[in-house]
DNA sequence: ATAGGGTTAG
């Protein structure tokens, strides 16, 4: 790059022979070549050097620019090209002016566009006609694109592409099928945009159908399956189609796969499969991008090794506010409050600007630490300092934090201050609170609020039941059930995740469909006897259900976490550490279980549930029973 | 014309 900017100053300045002299020329060429290299900023370095820029140059770097997103430059720079009355814009300026404006969605110059290009007499142009199509349906507005379509006399593929994408945006994916299956030329393209229109309206067998019924396919067919997996929360079938790809595919991946799959680890904690990504990265000599650095960062934060997060943050060439909240927050999960805190500092000495995520790394860093006054100091800077308006999780966590504290009076009079309406989490938050410091009367208060706000709402039930059940109130627990059941409510099922041997188990709460089913719960019942002798009390308070004692007891030790863990004890050798990933919160009885495990079987174990980190060690949990 | 990253609460 730097030595085609040298060539470039050269053409400038040297006199060369007339037929290389025209700078215009040089520039075309070296603005295109930027776009290649995807460097569009140093386009429009090499435009601004232009004494006299053509319009053939402006072309070349609007061109460059929309291609790249940068569609305010494109805006910025044909306002220039206007106001210059020297150069009149062509079909091709307007192609690219076109596609600002729909990246840019306003409707207004979208449409003043349109009519210059009418009255220029550019709009057969097929270019402009295409970008026209696409930019009516990225303005939510399909019948006007469909008509621009049905009126064209020549058509290339990239014209029907953009109507199946078209679509696809506007969530018809009926429609898109339709145009699909009337094309009689497909390419890639075409078939990926309809693998991504299924998969985001969540139709993933249709989409695995046309996947696999395609003759060929390049890497963006296979990162489209892969991500609609991922996007569905399908995240073992997405790591079982990378490895395919890997095996089979005949494709490498690019970053865009990387990423998918390490979103999938991240969520599983498949650490193996994430480790070898990093590696797979290394060997290839791959530039850690910051697409790539952030999800390989965030990988290692959650599958326990803080460590290795830092190392990948530090070996990145570029960070920005997502690096530095990645860090944090992943910091804040593991309990490491001061770390947290220090990032935040540290990110603040490089002078990026935090956003309304990054705080929430912070405060919830000073929740799960229990550092209340910190955790205060940090939301008055929020607003105060960094001008962000909090939203519903801001309060939610800081209501989370005077509550656990019992600061009860504090958590309340913040609710009534509240400019946004407080949701089910935030007085869920502070019905937490009522449960420990056993505040009946308030947490009858805050009962009601909650219902008010959504009699439908699964969770509440969830918590209440869970309250009444903690309060002995098991008649009440029982009917809130039964009103879930009639409403039909649906609570998310517990499910833990293991690797083991470089694959990942996944268990549903008293499931038997993995083979080794009878050694584990052989091994959970003889893991059970050793607990009670060390001590081990099952706590079946939070047990809603009105069966008696021995089927409670049943029920907890069949949780999807006990699960996981007895595998993981039965299948790796000694001593070796277990890593469990839960979707919701680990249960108390679980908890105290934990603990006890650790000790019996001398194993670390590592649980990471629906918002942290437990590090069980020798009877001990990192969170110091804080959680 | 197509594919991709981060936070919280239960």
């Amino acid at each position: 790059m730097a030595q085609l900017l040298q060539l470039h100053a050269r053409v400038l300045t040297d006199p060369l022979p007339p037929s290389i002299l025209d700078p215009n020329l040089a520039a075309v060429k070296l603005i295109s070549a930027c776009s290649a290299l995807a460097k569009p900023q140093h386009a429009t370095l090499v435009f601004s050097t232009l004494p006299n820029p053509n319009l053939f140059a402006c072309n070349a770097l609007l061109q460059a620019l929309a291609l790249h997103r940068l569609f305010s430059h494109v805006r910025h720079y044909f306002i220039l090209l206007l106001r210059s009355q020297t150069l009149i814009p062509d079909e091709f300026t307007f192609t690219s002016v076109i596609k600002a404006c729909a990246g840019l969605a306003v409707f207004s110059d979208g449409e003043q566009c349109h009519g210059l290009v009418t009255k220029r007499g550019f709009d057969s142009n097929l270019f402009v006609r295409n970008s026209l199509v696409d930019m009516y349906f990225k303005f939510g507005l399909p019948n006007v694109a469909r008509l621009l379509f049905d009126e064209m006399t020549v058509r290339d593929i990239v014209s029907w592409n953009t109507l199946v994408a078209g679509y696809c945006s506007c969530g018809d994916v009926r429609a898109a099928r339709g145009v699909f299956d009337q094309m009689e030329e497909k390419n890639f393209v075409s078939w990926s945009t309809m693998i991504a229109g299924y998969a985001r309206s969540g139709d993933l067998v249709v989409a695995r159908e046309l996947f696999d019924g395609m003759p060929e396919r390049n890497v963006v067919c296979w990162n489209a399956m892969i991500a609609g997996y991922s996007q569905n929360e399908k995240f073992s079938e997405a790591i079982e189609l990378f490895r395919q790809m890997l095996r089979f595919g005949g494709v490498a991946p690019n970053d865009v796969s990387l990423v998918s799959v390490l979103s999938a680890c991240a969520h599983l904690g498949a650490l193996d499969l994430g480790r070898w990504i990093d590696g797979f990265i290394k060997r290839r000599a791959m530039e850690l991008s910051l697409f790539v650095g952030n999800a390989l960062s965030d990988m290692y934060a959650k599958c326990g090794c803080i460590a290795d997060a830092r190392q990948v943050f530090d070996r990145m060439r570029e960070r920005d506010v997502i690096s530095w909240s990645i860090l944090i927050s992943g910091l804040a999960m593991h309990g490491h409050a001061d770390g947290a805190i220090s990032a935040f500092n540290e990110m603040l000495e490089h002078e990026v600007k935090p956003n309304d995520i990054t705080f929430m790394g912070v405060l919830s860093a000073c929740t799960h630490a229990g550092l209340v006054d910190k955790g205060l100091e940090f939301f008055h800077l929020m607003k105060d300092k960094f001008a962000i308006v909090p939203k519903v999780e801001h309060y939610g966590c800081v209501v989370d934090l005077l509550s656990r504290a019992g600061r009860l009076d504090e958590a309340e009079n913040l609710i009534s201050s509240m400019e946004v309406t407080p949701n089910v989490i935030v007085w869920g938050a502070l019905l937490g609170g009522c449960r420990i410091y056993k505040d009946i009367a308030r947490g009858e208060r805050v009962v009601s609020h909650i219902l008010e706000l959504d009699p439908d709402h699964s969770g509440s039930y969830v918590y209440l039941a869970n309250v009444y059940a903690s309060l002995g109130r098991l008649d009440d627990a029982a009917s809130c059930r039964l009103k879930m059941r009639d409403n039909q409510v649906v609570k998310t099922p517990g499910c833990s995740w293991i690797e083991v041997n470089n694959r990942v188990y996944e268990f549903f709460m008293g499931d038997r469909y993995h083979p080794e089913s009878d050694r584990i719960y052989a091994f959970i019942r003889e893991l059970g006897m050793k607990m009670k002798l060390a001590g081990y009390v099952p706590d079946t308070s939070l047990v809603s259900q009105n069966i008696d004692e021995e089927e409670k007891e049943n029920v907890l030790s069949l949780h999807s976490e006990k699960l996981a863990v007895a595998f993981g004890i039965i299948s790796t050798e000694e001593g070796a550490m277990i890593r469990v990933v839960k979707n919701l919160r680990v249960c108390n009885d679980c908890h105290v279980a934990m603990k006890f495990i650790s000790k019996i079987v001398s194993r670390e174990i590592v649980l990471r549930d629906r918002s942290r980190f437990h590090h069980f060690k020798e009877g001990k949990c990192s969170c110091k029973d804080y959680w």
